[in-house]
DNA sequence: AGCCGATTCCTCCTTCCGGCGGATGTGCCG
DNA sequence: CGGCACATCCGCCGGAAGGAGGAATCGGCT
């Protein structure tokens, strides 16, 4: 077995309350009588090596433990359950069950619960979406790793904590006018590429509906055609594409 | 910090049944019969965080260390010739120089240099520019951390590595028909939104020929209309927003 | 020389889009 | 109740987009 397969298998047994390693040794969470206990992270991102890579950087810190890592929402949430952990590490986009609706999952069964959104998306939507949710937090992955720790420090006080660059925006998106539920709806299926006519249809409403629609969507918007809303909302990370 | 240091953290919380990382016992039985200096490592990341994971990561490998990080294009070529590294980790989006024009650069120095591609985006675009530039090889960041190992070590070995996934969004490249560079640039100014007339004069051509070029663009992306064009872009990463 | 692809430009025609002006109903909130 | 936001619909019209088809130039390749 590899050293990192090892280490691996060994924090799935920290990440089993009630369960001790076969040796039977302690965990040394009772050795270190000086220290209090550490903060238990829980990491929840998509990507093996991601995850891998920011819980070993993570247990290099004295006050900082990972005991759990989920690979999709739902995995999030049922572990977050389980695990209780002090901070959870949150990316949006995973498989299953988004980062925003875990959030939203936990924040219902603990509102204090410290979650901290990392992720490289900074579009001003995402940014609001997470917040909205009920992240404490929203750090992008360009943060220097000093920059993190602080951060779980924080959100583990009880804190907030916003980079700059996100809180700039964040500032934005709140001056922009909000879009309706139906304008949504009708941006997502213009930036699929279909007609006036084909979003009628696929949400059964007439042509001029939607093209009434399309007018107020221009103008929140503050562009003049199509092709601009789609390359806007792009940008915006409005859109799925 | 020490790799013996680095594992008695991570052990913090976990008994190692069967071995004791920090007493300086060698842990490399299995690896120390054949045991040669182990492979030399260059990461190119743009993310701090994805940066410092991936080298903790690695460097629990036995046969491999990390020399060097890079944090742009620029740092990764300039790192490389300093430090000759049997194998290099790239990302593809980085600042001052991405990371096809930074594997060019490098390739350009030395046709045997052993890249390997590491980024999330598997848009058949990205794959086909990565592999044309010259890496070896292409995996994305959800591998699990044992493949990327892997990958290093079958780079190191002078040979190529694809994920099966990757492998098969390159065959659906290949099967498609190449855009000349005109269509390109209009592909281009159309994801931006701009009209037909904005094109052409952004292009110093008629708009007459500027339809000739949407029309072909539409045939070879097998689109209606230039809203569809533009999604059909963003799927494919053909454009940047 | 002949061919081919890329680029440039053109006409004719139809469809669609976007700006203009409305209208109606519904539900919410002070 | 009277506004207000939202969603649904309508006609009109000019201009943009898109389909069909042709044609000239240039460079490369056989």
């Amino acid at each position: 077995m590899t050293r990192a397969s090892l280490i691996a298998r060994l924090s799935r047994f920290a990440a089993m309350p009630g369960r001790k390693p076969s040796s039977g040794v302690p965990l040394e969470t009772e050795a270190s009588a000086t220290r209090s206990a550490p903060i238990r992270v829980l990491i929840a991102d998509d990507h093996p090596l991601v995850r891998r890579g920011l819980a070993a950087i993570i247990n290099m810190e004295e006050d900082a433990a990972v005991v759990g890592e989920a690979g999709d929402g739902e995995e999030a949430v049922m572990l977050w359950r389980r695990l209780r952990p002090d901070v959870t590490l949150m990316d949006l986009r995973m498989p299953k069950l988004d980062g925003v609706q875990a959030i939203k999952r936990i924040r219902a069964e603990d509102p204090a619960a410290g979650i901290i959104v990392v992720t490289t998306f900074d579009h001003d939507e995402d940014i609001y979406a997470g917040l909205r949710a009920g992240a404490k937090a929203y750090v992008l992955k360009d943060v220097q790793p000093e920059e993190l720790f602080g951060c779980i420090r924080a959100v583990h006080a009880g804190q907030a904590y916003l980079q700059p660059k996100v809180a700039a925006k964040l500032a934005q998106r709140v001056q922009e006018e909000p879009l309706t539920e139906r304008e949504e709806q009708i941006l997502q299926l213009l930036a699929e590429g279909r007609s006036n006519r084909a979003i009628g249809q696929a949400l059964f409403i007439t042509e001029s509906t939607v093209k009434s629609h399309m007018k107020s969507l221009f103008i929140k918007l503050d562009v003049t055609s199509r092709a601009e809303a789609i390359a806007l909302a792009a940008r915006r990370g409005l859109v799925k594409f």
